[in-house]
DNA sequence: TTGAAAGCGCTAACAT
DNA sequence: ATGTTAGCGCTTTCAA
């Protein structure tokens, strides 16, 4: 860290540091013959500005925090993506932080972007920090709450696909297609994206006069292993559904092993539906007819929400920003 | 921003900043019932450090960045949860950048960092960017590749495979089980893991005796499709070749599904073996014969290098960390 | 044990 | 157009 600063620019040119800084960052008037001998200085000392001493001098750290739980989710490396565009253009760093799916490695990640003064915050939550979030109100930092919205937070942004409806409107595909007899398997109830599909699947069946059967219904936490082992307590039930709706592209990967595995076809034998299991590599067969939030929009969206909320601008209370999901149809259904 | 910081706590108390930094610190002798109050009024005010002003302050970041070509990639995806492992037992953030494949995003990426003051970097370069690294030998941070190993960058630390024997390796298994006619689809030759593996390649196939077919090998960018256009080049050949080393993931999957539209079986008409072709959802079929490299412990030794370097351990010019890669194999060779 | 003061590298208000 | 100065929030000598 013997880094070349203003300081010796300035010295080595003979004027103040002032002087190299509004040549170097244009604000303030310099002479024009100053600002080239600054510039040429520059360019040939390897002089790189010191962003922590500029973030603490503008008291604006300048970056966004992004916490997700699965960072090897392509979904979620997809969000990423669309985030960090925005920031790229606006000249944010984005600090990408990954929870595993765990609360206290979450609160930790929240704690760091905290400490690191990060001007905005994307959440993707596993819950439980609403006290952490409440309390601190994020040093008047803007959040932006994509995919699961914990209880208990009101009043902050949210960039997300109208879940309920979502689900409802699977389901009602796959009754169209014929099926009525439906399972599905849901994430975590604790989780406005587990608990919120359960509900859109559970009304659709209600609306179509079917009964439910809660004995089809199972809860995983949206990993593979609970995927797997959903499907096979159902596979082992005396009477089993025709068809599944899984709530998320893991546990469907899960639950396909677990069908393949007991030697069973699809849809044949048991139909699939599923959440963002979009397969970019094309290979998995049968092609899996999966609702998809548009991820990429997504992160792009709640960048650009930060980026605004940096700006001044006011929250609008009645206003979420709802995407509409891709419905993609494979042969699983 | 209007946070609390230490002259608040302070002045709360009666006691001068200097106490309070102290107390939080455990450096320097503080009373205990001092200590205690600090600690309480700490608490209770919902205090957090400015992280920006300490490392200033300290003239230390204690952040390590880490840039990889495409972060939806799993195998980088894993790199980076090793890292982040190691990262967080040590009390370092780890600062995630995206090239997307980019020389002059990866020259981004390179400079904010630099700016931000990070410790060290973990860099899997996709080239060009010697220049910048050596021109500013980078703050005196330690810098470790990973993947590609960039020319003209000597005297730096390493964590890979030994590509060229691997590539040899896999070339050999492919020869014992009695393929004779084997073509390989590369990565850029003006990177190590594309030439090294083409040079494994090409070795094992000379220590055969077997004639290099230079129509049989094409050289694509690690992406999808540029797989599947060379498999496609490939397959429209007079004579084509009866398996084909493919040397990533994505390159796989698009010349899987070349080879699907073509109507042909692997590895009846075709068998394949790739680099780290690693199947998380276990549903491509055939399962696919791969070489992977161990990338969360990829992702971990280097950010233990970085920490050692950092903690003043030298470099030994001789020594290399290499890792063994670990073949799966599966029925498409 | 505690306080006062300096200073990390930068920007911006104010003076010249 | 340029220089002087204060100060962002923190840690750490050095005194008391």
């Amino acid at each position: 860290m013997s880094a070349v600063k203003l300081e010796d620019i300035a010295r080595q040119l003979g004027v103040s540091i002032s002087t190299v800084s509004r040549a170097l960052s244009g604000n303030g008037r310099v002479g024009e013959k100053t600002r080239q001998r600054v510039l040429a200085a520059v360019q040939e000392s390897k002089y790189t500005v010191n962003a922590v001493a500029r973030s603490l001098r503008l008291r604006d750290a300048r970056n966004i925090g992004i916490i997700v739980p699965d960072i090897s989710n392509s979904y979620f490396a997809a969000v990423i993506k669309g985030a960090q565009e925005v920031c790229r253009q606006s000249g944010y760093a984005l600090m990408v932080c990954n929870s595993d799916e765990d609360r206290s490695f979450e609160e930790e990640a929240l704690r760091t972007l905290l400490e690191k003064q990060a001007s905005g915050l994307i959440l993707a939550s596993v819950g439980g920090c609403a006290e952490l979030l409440g309390q601190y109100a994020y040093h008047d930092a803007p959040i932006v709450f994509i995919d699961n919205i914990p209880q208990g937070v009101n009043a902050a942004d949210v960039v997300s696909i109208d879940n309920l409806a979502a689900a409802r409107e699977l389901t009602r595909a796959m009754l169209a297609r014929g099926y009525r007899e439906i399972g599905m398997i849901t994430g975590p109830g604790d989780q406005s994206t587990g608990s919120l599909r359960r509900a859109g699947f559970e009304q659709a069946l209600v609306d179509a006069g079917l009964a439910l059967r809660p004995e089809w219904v199972l809860e995983g936490d949206f990993r593979m292993a609970s995927g797997r082992a959903c499907m096979e307590s159902i596979l082992r039930l005396e009477e089993r559904p025709r068809a599944m709706i899984i709530a998320n592209n893991y546990m469907t990967y899960g639950a396909i092993n677990a069908i393949r595995v007991a030697g069973l076809r699809i849809p044949e034998d048991i139909a699939l539906a599923a959440f963002d299991a979009l397969d970019e590599t094309g290979l998995i067969t049968p092609l899996i007819t999966s609702l998809n939030q548009p991820a990429q929009r997504i992160g792009r969206r709640a960048a650009e929400i930060i980026l605004s909320r940096l700006a001044g601008e006011e929250r609008r209370e009645d206003e979420e920003v709802v995407l509409k999901p891709v419905l993609f149809e494979g042969g699983s259904w």
